[in-house]
DNA sequence: AATGGGGTTGTAAACGATTACAATTCCATT
DNA sequence: AATGGAATTGTAATCGTTTACAACCCCATT
């Protein structure tokens, strides 16, 4: 069942058919009725594959993750799902775990036209390599940014969360912070430990690199991270983990080891726990997390947002905006007990 | 730059070029050379529209799901997306937050061909019409199944699964058992009703309504909930969430209140509680949550193998399957303390 | 009656690839 | 030298739409 079958069921031409499934204004109220009634009819449907081809549009945008367990990115998502969902647009979807040949892939659905743009979140480009992408195609960039690449992005300031996260362990009293960060991949990464030693540099604490551990963004990293930290000799007595999946870990480690108690009588101190992004998890927790707050859903509703205008914008006038979102330092109990 | 440009540039024909680009065995190694040079040269890449209307594919899959959020079906997506990067398939992802407007509209991605084929998370879809849909292109539908629907299904065994859980409640010497549910949307829910009620029964003990809450799959419907579950007159002594999710809010609820203590000493019983999915966090929280464990990888792979052979075998041998996976009890913490 | 113009419809050329089928070339065989 | 057949290449149709342009009809105006 093809445009041109309604035509011919209809005695018309296959460009009036077009036409009506278009609302274009030129149809007679007539022929519109009668060639409503034959689709109604016979269930027509116009192929995809042959309008796309034709009008050079997909109507599908590429979201690019780095991995799809963690629930800080689904939360964004969703407020991108719900966006598209409002829009004529379909989202796809596409997990790179790291695997630069991956990447590569998935940008490649720009040039092959299997999409009509993207938002991803990744940062480790070559700033040449993605100024290029971002000239060419719709691109944004979503809670990451590339050193010297032009090209739209969105985050929060990471430098200045991690900042007030750390300060404000400092301030109650805390002088050996540790701090559990991810593989190094993320720009979002750099800027947190930047914001972690300036605090510390701030309060005259030296900065000491046993204490800044690598793991994994899951509960499973921060567990071994706080496992392996409070084997030092001299272990920190607060942790900030670089997400809250990560500080998940470190309450589960620290509450095993008894170095975490809730209505703690015995006069020890807990050791205090602070997170990153604000989950909805966050707030589940025994105890509930102390935490960065991140705008997830303004991050994916303007992302969304951006990318959208640069498709309708066509290619002329690509100008190139870096937004910053506010965060906030949630205190909840860990951080408190 | 299109297919013709290097036709051009080479002095070959268009079928030439699209021989290369396929690997089509009858081109001579010097025109082979030629044209790769070609396309290195000036980096042509093929318009995927143009082609996916020829060949009539898309080389894409929808998934769709009920909602962003929960990490079980992160979980399951995680593995789909393994088994696809593997493919030269991708994935879209569908959400429907339980909009039937929204569900008809991603189902009609098959029907104007903009998917080869779907995976579906649902189950109260009219089983005539899914019936029609499953004959006419690749499905499959996971983790549910919809009565009398001729659909390939793959899942485990709900029913049994919730009976394994609250029957061991039952043996732990546990008669008041609160269950918090889904809103009635799900066949996997309904199965676990009736194993929740089956051992109940088996047990001699009778099934009170008010014992069942309905609630949403999130920590937030388990933490209200459990609240107005323990505010009965009778409070149940043990909690069995449909989900883990929904049992980490379970898990808060009980230990604002004091109904959980890790190394209690006042004499006083915990209430248990149990979930299901096993989802990874599960062995994150304090407690550790007991749970029914469901074979989240299977799941996912063989549900994208299964549609996978569906698309190759086109249209003859429409066979469907009904697959039940195993499920499994895992004892942690929370039936336990 | 001729003219003009708005509204409606049709004709046919795109879009960019794939692929039957036809045509050509090249060699070995007779 | 003529023939046949395999290997290679080209021609042109095709996939299902959209859309510029042409064509037509109808009616009001002159």
């Amino acid at each position: 069942m093809k445009i041109k079958d309604i035509a011919s069921l209809t005695g018309l031409s296959v460009a009036t058919i077009s036409r009506v499934m278009n609302n274009h204004p030129n149809v007679s109220p007539e022929t519109r009725e009668k060639v409503e009634t034959a689709i109604a009819e016979t269930g027509y449907v116009p192929n995809f594959l042959g309008r796309n081809l034709r009008v050079s549009k997909t109507h599908k945008i590429l979201i690019i993750l780095p991995t799809a367990g963690n629930p800080f990115y689904s939360e964004i998502l969703e407020a991108i799902q719900e966006q598209a969902n409002h829009s004529e647009y379909t989202i796809l979807i596409g997990v790179t775990n790291e695997d630069p040949t991956l990447e590569n892939k998935y940008m490649e659905m720009l040039t092959t036209k299997q999409v009509d743009g993207a938002i991803t979140f990744l940062s480790k480009y070559d700033k040449y390599a993605l100024t290029q992408w971002a000239s060419q195609y719709p691109l944004v960039q979503c809670c990451e940014y590339t050193e010297g690449a032009k090209i739209t992005n969105i985050s929060v300031d990471n430098e200045q969360g991690a900042y007030d996260a750390v300060s404000y362990l400092i301030r109650k009293g805390h002088t050996r912070i540790g701090a559990i960060r991810g593989q190094l991949y993320f720009a979002s990464e750099s800027d947190r430990t930047a914001g972690y030693k300036r605090a510390l540099e701030q309060a005259g604490i030296k900065y000491r690199p046993e204490y800044c551990h690598i793991a994994d963004y899951t509960p499973e990293g921060g567990y071994r991270g706080a496992k392996a930290l409070m084997a030092l000799e001299e272990p920190p007595t607060a942790i900030f983990g670089y997400g809250d999946t990560i500080s998940i870990g470190v309450i589960k480690a620290l509450s095993e080891m008894g170095k975490i108690k809730i209505g703690r009588t015995d006069g020890v101190r807990n050791v205090a726990v602070i997170g990153f992004d604000d989950i909805q998890l966050s707030g589940m927790l025994s105890p509930t997390l102390s935490t960065v707050y991140q705008p997830k859903y303004e991050l994916g509703k303007k992302s969304f947002r951006l990318l959208m205008d640069q498709i309708n914008k066509g290619s002329e006038n690509k100008e190139c905006y870096s937004i910053k979102l506010m965060h906030k330092l949630v205190i909840r109990e860990s951080s408190e007990l």
